[in-house]
DNA sequence: GTCATAATTGACATTGTTGTCATTTCTGAC
DNA sequence: GTCAGAAATGACAACAATGTCAATTATGAC
């Protein structure tokens, strides 16, 4: 409809800046609340945690709902930021391990969007669904035809590795998981897909090392 | 310090057939409550759904908190009465694989444990600690030593172990579960442990068959 | 059946939460 | 710097939840 010459930028609003800034600071506020008091918590609370009023929380959501709602495609984009998903290894045991180490460490370095995921399903799903996790499937599947894995990549297949790597990242975020453990547990998912365990140590201690 | 000579029944409060009555349908409706609506209950709601008005909620927890602290044993209790916990096969592979289709088992006949169990991390360390759950680490320890298990019981292969079956079990309440999925975890866990492929199938669907 | 005792109830005061909106304060394009 | 437009505020009404307690009802040992 519009025929303005004007350059893009008119079309931002006065205060877009500041806009942006406090929804941000909204949504980090609600992780904290969120990973601290559980799905119990008030708007007040997060409100509050954001240094703002909670009439400014109305201006951003209109209820606990669209807070809710918004806040699964703000975590699956704050975890795949630090996942980082290049992985150029072309051994699919080598890639197994690689992406599992990225998404425990992404795990680590986002604690209160891990606490959140844990703890509501909707997040957790999408992690799962566009989260580093579902690299993995891909990657079994890949695995599998090339004959490198001889697990077929089922479901219960699917439910060892990603239950496995829920409970680790959440020894990560509870300061219990380190190097040796991470090892470890890459270690036996390797064994459950069908590698041989000398080498299945040998790949996920070099991945942990890298 | 009492002297009395009447027989133990007069020690019973006048109420006490109901008293334990209203408490057990209180803490089954905290449980149907937290299912469905998770932490943000009110004491209001798991009142109505007993039955009673709130004002007798009162009169056997003292608040919210007071009600979560005895759901733990409550669930524990409830959980390990369905799972059933003698298991007298020798072979410690056969052990595991029997053990973990009971906690599955259990986990789909108890879809409201399960689902708190889920959400609230007490009752979840708890089954994992007292719940058929603890039986496992003896049963990988046992099977280490017996060298009947390659991988050793560290706190990786456990988290493979009970990530894997803490999934599962949630599968299992979602109806997304049936013999062949519990097969294949089974399966793919004597693997993690260092069972061949092919044992580790026949075992697991003995498991699941008997 | 009686009845002392205990369980249950619902009104109440209190406090916390929600969502609205007129007013005030701030922002940033010019 | 100006100032139109946007963001932020906090008082407010409506409502929901908490915990208490005096009055009421039910229990079960005899």
């Amino acid at each position: 409809m519009s025929t303005s010459i004007t350059p893009e930028t008119t079309v931002l609003s006065r205060g877009h800046k500041k806009r942006s800034r406090t929804r941000q600071t909204l949504l980090d506020a609600a992780l904290e609340v969120l990973a601290e008091s559980g799905e119990g918590f008030s708007v007040g609370e997060v409100a509050a945690r954001a240094g703002v009023s909670h009439g400014t929380f109305y201006n951003y959501f209109g209820d606990r709902d669209e807070l809710m709602d918004a806040l699964v495609p703000y975590s699956v984009e704050a975890f795949a930021a630090r996942a980082d998903l290049e992985v150029d290894a072309t051994d699919q045991a080598v890639r197994f391990a690689t992406i599992s180490v990225r998404a425990l460490r992404a795990a680590a370095g986002s604690p209160n969007t891990m606490r959140v995921a844990l703890r509501i399903d909707a997040i957790q799903r999408a992690l799962l669904i566009q989260g580093p996790l579902s690299y993995l499937h891909s990657n079994l599947v890949d695995g599998h035809k090339a004959g490198r894995f001889s697990s077929s990549p089922d479901e219960g297949t699917l439910d060892v590795i990603l239950g496995a790597l829920l409970l680790a990242g959440r020894r990560a975020i509870e300061g219990e998981s380190d190097d040796r453990h991470i090892t470890t547990v890459i270690e036996r998912l390797l064994m459950t897909l069908g590698i041989e365990a000398g080498e299945a140590g040998r790949i996920a201690a070099a991945a942990v090392s890298s």
